[in-house]
DNA sequence: GTCCAAATCATCCTTAGGTATGGGCCCCCA
DNA sequence: TGGGGGCCCATACCTAAGGATGATTTGGAC
């Protein structure tokens, strides 16, 4: 359905999931005629055995769906950690299904019949969400590979260090001579590719958040 | 600082805005069987116009008000930085209004009928959301309260430093002289209430979140 | 005009942090 | 049986940071 093409990786592409052939062809249509990238899948498993997996965009999807519903597939791709957001369209749901799947995360929730530029609005924002959160992400895993880079003392002394305790305040805490709480915390230092303390704070906040909570 | 707050300010209270008298008296009930503090209100108005207004706890809204719409009076909170946590129920309601609600942040949207066991979940889960808002407001209000009392120089100052740069170079880029910057930064220290640089970076951090984004 | 807070700078001293050099111990793996 | 990595410690030297004391200038409040 796509081409292997590594350099249309970074190009949003709307993911189109609907058992409707004539749904998913009017949408991409929709989606074409205002420049972006549409793949376009008649279930969920389509969907889950795609090429390009990791490509940036969102997912416009059906509620009803042959096999799993949407609102299942949702749990699904949440606990697979797919963040792709996520646009729902239905033309038989109610208000319990709307809030379910907005409580889950889902970016918007569009009842058929839709203005088509409700459609457009909506993929336009859940494409500027995935951007932003690709960006944190990718901004994160530096961090998280450089502080993997650590040896267990190395992270002890950022973790003592980063909370604010003087070399040789960690000294007492790990049994350790104040020399060789200098020599690993420049090692951290050097490591984490950070030159003040009020970086490797910073980053050890994003680590914390995302790790130790 | 402040007058001593009678101890019910810490109970949270259900505020239930419904123009039927009939559905604020079974809702009050429902939510007196299980121990909750209930305040009815008949209208938006009513409700602004509550004593103890500071109460933590939950507002439960019907969509459809006298004067305003449930939808409306939600922005017009939002943008009074009221943010008590919101459980809309409707009879007439749709999709797209209940996901306009959720959108701008409705904890749960509830069509009539609902079963009590939902709305009393619904509710739980606002007031522990409230709970744990007020939390971490409280804590960002100390932070605050210190930062208000840094004069402007103070202020660049620890900007700079939380930057992680050392204190000959925010005199470089200030026109002071380093022993100035050592003693703004130590009245910063001193005012903001930490002892390491680590827990300055920290409430930098915390103030710049809600602050300046 | 006087008082005070803010802001500025200086000297002196102490502590803390950073780096380099050198050495020792232990364990795993080629 | 090496070698390498992790871990530990020491001396030495330099820089950075923090605090104390003293002082000046400026601008606003009383």
């Amino acid at each position: 359905m796509t081409q292997p093409m590594p350099a249309v990786a970074l190009v949003p592409v709307v993911c189109v999931v609907d058992d409707d052939q004539a749904v998913r062809e009017a949408l991409a249509s929709l989606f074409r005629s205002v420049g972006l990238a549409v793949a376009t899948f008649g279930s969920a498993a389509d969907f889950l055995a795609r090429e390009n997996a990791a490509a940036p965009g969102c997912l416009v999807l059906d509620v009803r769906l042959p096999g799993v519903s949407g609102l299942d597939f949702q749990s699904q791709l949440a606990a697979m950690e797919n963040s792709l957001p996520i646009v729902f369209m239905t033309g038989h749901g109610d208000i319990p299904m709307s809030v379910r799947a907005m409580k889950a995360g889902a970016l918007d929730f569009l009842a058929k019949p839709f203005r088509d530029q409700d459609m457009l609005d909506a993929v336009a924002a859940a494409i500027e969400r995935d951007a932003a959160s690709r960006r944190e992400t990718h901004a994160l895993s530096a961090v998280r590979t450089a502080y993997a880079s650590l040896t267990p003392r190395e992270r002890e002394v950022m973790r003592h260090v980063t909370a604010g305790l003087m070399n040789k305040q960690v000294g007492a805490l790990l049994g350790l001579s104040e020399i060789t709480v200098k020599i690993h915390r420049g090692n951290v230092m050097r490591k984490m590719g950070v030159r003040s303390l009020a970086d490797l704070v910073r980053h050890a906040e994003a680590l914390g958040d995302h790790t130790s909570v």
